[in-house]
DNA sequence: ACTCAGGTACGATGCAAGACGTACCTGAAG
DNA sequence: CTTCAGGTACGTCTTGCATCGTACCTGAGT
């Protein structure tokens, strides 16, 4: 069971410019790429995204992406999930997915 | 009649990290809205958008919109005139006028 | 020709943010 | 208990970028 977690906002207090500045960045952008073509919406493992950064640098940008209410982080102590918060983020901003999921390499890549 | 002027990226130059980057400063970010509200896609003076900021930097940012290929710029010598790219932008990136429409003050500005 | 407002070019500055090193924590496996 | 991998906290460095000062250009009006 994971422990109680920082949590992000609630649906109706996430704000645009929060979202944007989170997504202007290469690295959690292609992030966002990979959970909005899963259309499984599992939960992930930080490392299954192959970030070509340190894991310091990784902690900072999934927290970024978490505190923007785009994903949830599920920690388990020594190890941490990754899951895409979709019907939140799509009722909040209706369309933003799919922008994302345009521009996955692969069409509907479901990993 | 206009001169020639520095003109954005054509429609399939357009990336997505580039729109998001200048989308996510709160003045550019403002300019916007208020162009998405606007449909009648008039043209419109650099100065119209009242922005707290002084002229060099608002040449700033509209040099970053364009570059961004998210409006033109009408040179006319000693004015200026601003025009959302909205078919460019809306093909390219479908949705994406809607969410900042969302964000405008009024519901649907025709300014 | 002079003035003036709108706009640009260039340089400088200050701050936010990405990146990493070191140290430390946590839980699983031996 | 020890080790080890995954993750975090804190400090630091460095880059990017928003902002502005100064100087200059352009066209309209007087």
């Amino acid at each position: 069971m994971a422990r109680t977690n920082p949590v992000g906002p609630k649906v109706d207090a996430l704000e645009l410019g929060v979202v944007l500045r989170a997504l202007a960045d290469e690295h959690r952008r292609s992030v966002m790429t990979e959970l909005a073509a899963d259309h499984t919406d599992s939960e992930r493992g930080c490392n299954s995204f192959a970030l070509p950064i340190s894991k310091q640098t990784q902690t900072h940008h999934f927290r970024v992406l978490r505190e923007a209410g785009l994903i949830d982080e599920i920690d388990y102590g020594n190890r941490k999930g990754i899951r895409l918060r979709r019907t939140d983020v799509e009722s909040r901003f209706p369309g933003l997915l799919a922008l994302l999921e345009a521009e996955h390499p692969n069409g509907t890549g479901a990993c």
